[in-house]
DNA sequence: GCCAACGTTGGC
DNA sequence: GCCAACGTTGGC
């Protein structure tokens, strides 16, 4: 059964833009073990992704990714010289896992948050409500079909 | 740049 | 295991 997800991302960091130029990406860096057992439990190949710009303006919905491949292990926790390096973690042992996200497409407009949370249908999406900072998010499918069949253009 | 909300850390 | 202190996220 395919899910869907949100994932944020900071446009400065990785865009939309940066997506679509590499094609896909190891979604590493994600030190939150809320959101990194979404990607070892519960991403699947085929699961469809909400790309969502934070901490600009507007934030919000920038486009489409897709899962196409399943937990790996973050190869950032080993690197001494990241900022994400972990020394709890070892090669057998490792500690954070991350999926691979390919570009699908990128909206015409931004859907800003803004416009999500007067939006009705979308009432309880996890991304609209206050101090939610959960990284990667569940979305409904309804809430995901919505978006793309009243929102992305 | 501010700061509320949240997750994590660490002392006890 | 509680919870205060701290660091981070992310909208505004």
């Amino acid at each position: 059964m395919k899910k869907f997800w949100l994932m944020k991302t900071e446009p400065d960091v990785f865009s939309i833009d940066d997506l679509k130029k590499h094609k896909s990406t190891l979604w590493e860096g994600v030190r939150n073990y809320q959101a990194r057992n979404f990607m070892m439990n519960d991403m699947k190949i085929g699961d469809e992704v909400l790309f969502y710009h934070s901490s600009t303006d507007p934030s919000g919905i920038a486009g489409l990714a897709k899962v196409i491949s399943e937990k790996k292990p973050d190869p950032t926790q080993f690197d001494k010289k990241s900022s994400y390096f972990d020394s709890k973690a070892t090669k057998q042992k490792p500690v954070w896992y991350c999926v691979e996200v390919e570009y699908v497409k990128k909206f015409p407009h931004i859907i800003p948050l803004a416009h999500l949370k007067k939006t009705a249908e979308l009432e309880d999406m996890l991304v609209i409500k206050q101090g939610q900072r959960l990284s990667i998010q569940p979305v409904t499918e309804y809430q995901f079909q919505w978006i793309i069949q009243n929102l992305a253009k």
